[in-house]
DNA sequence: TTGAAAGCGGTACCAA
DNA sequence: TTGGTACCGCTTTCAA
């Protein structure tokens, strides 16, 4: 528990002095600078991170708002903050803000007021008006990921591009039927299922294809999309030949609902998402990769850099998605897409 | 951005008087407090914390290590923290310590010496001797979360009696060939599994069936035990009629390949696992249910008490996980038994 | 019951 | 290049 004064003491120098050669600022002699790291050392001198808030202002520590930690997507982009941060010898305070929870009210209205960070990365927050204005309010920088329009600068995946890339990916293999599933289940859509679903949308209209459009509500995790997916292909009727998730979480869940009814993934139903799932791999899931690692990771730089020059101006990094082809995707069975044109001539 | 001495000024009092009337100790005229909190209510006083901290010595601030923060059991360990500790008001401060990682040594020699929490809590960190002491050299309360036998304070499940009880569970429904998969795939067991194997050794002897005692090394999580039931299932002469999963992960994993590989749950195979994961009930698995959340939640309230009174004695608190049947069991097939009969005579 | 003042452990300005 | 010293913002004796 030595202090500065203590280090100073040993090395046979002023406090200030301990101070320079210890923090690197100003000017010491190379021998000074070497007495004091030495006594430093031999200390064991840790420097009192209160202390040194008090005086710099700065906390060096990074704040993490985020509504959950359990869900693939969410911890990812967590443990690429993390890891960046260590790097940078940063701590990371993180708050678990859960829509509608008296704790989410409790974070925006004392928590964030500590301002215990010199800056906020809010992941896939989608905050409210009154809370968008707290955070404001804050008055620190702040880095959105996944972020909607919060007039702060945001790293995300490139939400339109990627689905539209699943979906031509499905057209291209000859499928007409082409569902999109989730959203959630609650009254009403988040931003990043509402932007997957206009991609959805905007490429079957590309492709000729606006009177197949259909979406199906889902919740975003495996369970619910298994759930939604029993519901969507029990019908043989209505069934799809191929289906969109949302998130691969979705996808998956589908896929697992499919070999439950005896449906055949990819012969009968083709499944694509978007994620590059750490369960991917192991369901063959067709999908289109994000690294949310990675997005952590750029948010940290990204507001690293606002912190260190306030002046800059709000930047937007948009990551491409890339497709990767595994086998829950095969051209339609024509036998299928016979079918499905029968039903449709039956209906018209 | 007011001060207390702002707050001190508007209500007419000195800086001393509004500091006690804002924390509540020291004698206060109730007339003063109330004016010193209709101050401090008017001006949006939000106190310093790395002035309070420095001035106390106190944080306000809980550390949280752990080695992971993307698998189920440590999620729900730290949504289980956080949820407590911000009843409490306190912030928590992450450490993704990874095992082997130079960010995890970081931690350890930099970032834990900063000590910028009253407390902390490791979870599953299974730490090596070396940072075992750096642990102790901190000084501070530490509670465990599925510990190991660090002197310290820890709340965990009785591992024993969860596998004991699975594997019980398995027997009474007549299984004698029941294996037990996980452990990981590293040199070394995980701490946990070890325990989990041995509730199953001691079950399988105390059945009397100690020469059906069999394991299967498996990563802990669904694609691990995926890949493992994948090759073990494989081969029908040495196909168990029962398995138990050193976790949900594993039984799930398993549950998916043997899907895959024809083999009917629980008619050809039951599978148990330990945990009640969220993807429990979707894959209808009978499980051993721990609460992390509530384990997180009591190694909160272990640790404060330990801040409060740093006299108080260790504690340990053992939960006792509850069996849920579902219906991933079910009684052995008396065929295959009958064939197991055979083999085993056979070998004889 | 209240106020003055001395820290808490650093940083940073200014003078030497 | 170094040292003295005034803060940073709050808590906490101690005296009034």
């Amino acid at each position: 528990m030595s202090g500065i004064a203590d280090v100073a003491a040993r090395a046979g120098v002023s406090k200030a002095t301990a101070s320079r050669a210890l923090t690197g600022s100003g000017y010491v002699s190379e021998h000074t600078r070497a007495r004091v790291l030495a006594a430093a050392a031999e200390l064991g001198y840790v420097p009192s991170t209160s202390a040194v808030s008090l005086a710099t202002g700065r906390t060096n520590n990074i704040g993490v708002v985020m509504p959950y930690v359990n869900r693939w997507f969410f911890a990812e982009v967590l443990e690429g903050i993390q890891a960046t941060l260590l790097e940078r010898g940063l701590d990371l305070t993180l708050y678990d803000a859960k829509p509608g929870t008296v704790g989410r009210a409790q974070i925006f209205d004392d928590f964030l007021a500590r301002k215990r960070f010199d800056g906020l990365i809010a992941v896939g927050l989608e905050p409210e008006d009154r809370e968008l204005q707290r955070l404001v309010q804050i008055g620190r920088p702040i880095v959105s990921v996944v972020g909607s329009d919060e007039g702060t600068s945001y790293v995300s995946v490139d939400d339109d591009h990627a689905v539209r890339r699943a979906t031509e990916h499905l057209v291209a293999l000859g499928h007409h039927d082409i569902v999109f599933v989730g959203g959630g289940t609650g009254p009403h859509w988040a931003h990043v299922d509402r932007r997957r679903l206009l991609g959805y949308e905007s490429a079957m209209t590309t492709a000729g294809l606006s009177g197949h459009i259909r979406h199906f509500r889902s919740d975003v995790t495996i369970p619910g999309g298994y759930a939604a997916a029993v519901d969507l292909l029990s019908d043989a009727r209505t069934r799809p030949t191929a289906l969109v998730g949302a998130c691969d979480e979705v996808a998956i869940g589908a896929i697992v609902a499919a070999r439950r009814l005896g449906i055949q993934v990819p012969s009968d139903l083709s499944v694509v998402g978007v994620d590059d799932h750490e369960y991917a791999e192991m369901f063959s899931l067709t999908t289109l990769q994000q690294l949310p690692r990675q997005q952590g990771s750029a948010a940290v730089e990204l507001l690293l850099g606002q912190i260190a020059d306030p002046s800059r101006p709000t930047t937007i990094v948009q990551m491409q998605a890339r497709l990767i082809v595994r086998s829950s995707t095969a051209p339609v069975d024509p036998q299928l897409a016979a079918a499905a044109l029968d039903s449709a001539a039956t209906k018209a």
